[in-house]
DNA sequence: CTTATGTTTTGAACGTGTTCAGAAGGAGCG
DNA sequence: CGCTCCTTCTGAACACGTTCAAAACATAAG
């Protein structure tokens, strides 16, 4: 007997839950998400149309488990990166190439939490309550690389930047969902630059002629973590 | 005999069309986007389920030709904006808030937009193709709000500004429309703050000493914009 | 082995966005 | 008026995400 109040972790039905959403995923990167019907997907894992949704609430939720489940197997990746040097720039290109690697194979999969991701009352979106611990977990990474990098931090300003680098590398995986160009090409562009600014911003932060300047963005950024 | 290869523009099916839209929304905005049908749509505008799409070719293109139809009747707030002040980040805000009332009926109708619109694939995406005119119109606004103001801008950022403008107000009609506060009191807060940050950044950014981060800051724009 | 209880699986049915073949309604012409 | 051709409109049908009542299966208890 259990204390646990949760249903019983289960059997092998495990087994079939992970046959649908391979299915699922192959489906998914072969034809795309919206060619790919849920009666295709059972028929692929070999069971009923019922029995995706016994274990899956929903289509969107097969993105879901695919995210959990490489964002699992994306920390070491992640350690990697924060441990092969010490420069932050460094740190940050790894930590979001490993994150644009950990999508590579399912790049147009993503556009399906794209469009749920917006909605922060989504149940999938980045920015909901469902994620928080993923993501919470990953901005943490992000402290990890400001910890002990060459790159010196106003006190003000440290408690925001691991979220603040963290809504960038959104944004940049946002791009990188949506650039067509071939490889990724400008996303890349725009990641060599972004990263040079953003660093020289961060050095250049702590002179003394930036005070006002540092008051004011940090108002900005009150303004938005309050509430 | 016209030379217009297009078919002819109509006759009083024009009023057909009109009370399709008027009956959608006023049914999104009573009962939302998601719990009205095309069915209630048709009903309500006394026609046929079909006859809505022989004028619209889908349910969300009923809420950008109630997009079309209200950024028709704002131009002339975004007028009035630019008018009252030379103060540039009064103008800004007029702009923005004549934005935010253009909607404040529809708030809700608006969520819908936005999923279609991350993907700049979509054919209502405020980013993509079809949209073009509408995007140039609007960041031309802001280019007016520049010329003639109170701040003096960097010739090498002048081309640019309009658009990053443009930019910036997207991201508050974002944040707006996802802002479940009362009266949007939040984004009203983000929008103070970051007006502020902007006028003294563009007050600054002439100053020698910013040179290197400008040209930076440049190299982004330039990185966004190619290709 | 039988019965009871819970878990897993089935497949028909439902709701809603969308399509489509064709009916209805004109407008011009003989 | 009768015919032709286009525009406008109709309503049944379709596809697909999702739900649900009930069957099948498993396990434990007697």
């Amino acid at each position: 007997m259990t204390s646990d109040i949760e249903r019983r972790p289960t059997a092998k039905a495990e087994e079939t839950r992970n046959r649908i959403l391979d299915a699922a995923l192959r489906l998914f990167r072969d034809r795309g998400f919206d060619q790919t019907t849920m009666r295709d997907v059972a028929t692929e894992a070999g069971v009923a149309t019922g029995a995706a949704y016994y274990y899956y609430r929903s289509k969107e939720d097969l993105v879901m488990a695919f995210y959990l489940r490489t964002d699992q197997e994306a920390q070491e990746a992640f350690a990697k990166a924060i441990a092969s040097s010490k420069e932050l720039k460094k740190r940050i290109r790894g930590l979001i190439e490993a994150k644009f690697s950990q999508f590579a194979e399912h790049r147009s999969l993503l556009t399906a939490l794209l469009k749920a991701g917006v909605d922060p009352r989504e149940r999938l979106s980045p920015f909901g309550t469902e994620t928080k611990q993923v993501r919470d977990a990953n901005i943490a990474w992000f402290e990890r690389a400001l910890e002990g990098s060459d790159v010196s931090i106003p006190k003000d300003l440290a408690p925001h930047l691991p979220r603040l680098l963290w809504m960038y590398h959104m944004g940049l995986v946002y791009q990188w969902i949506i650039d067509e160009t071939p490889e990724q090409r400008r996303t890349q562009r725009i990641l060599d630059a972004t990263l040079d600014l953003i660093i020289q911003l961060l050095r250049v932060s702590s002179l003394p002629l930036m005070g006002p300047l540092r008051k004011r963005a940090l108002k900005v950024l009150r303004a938005v973590e309050e509430d």
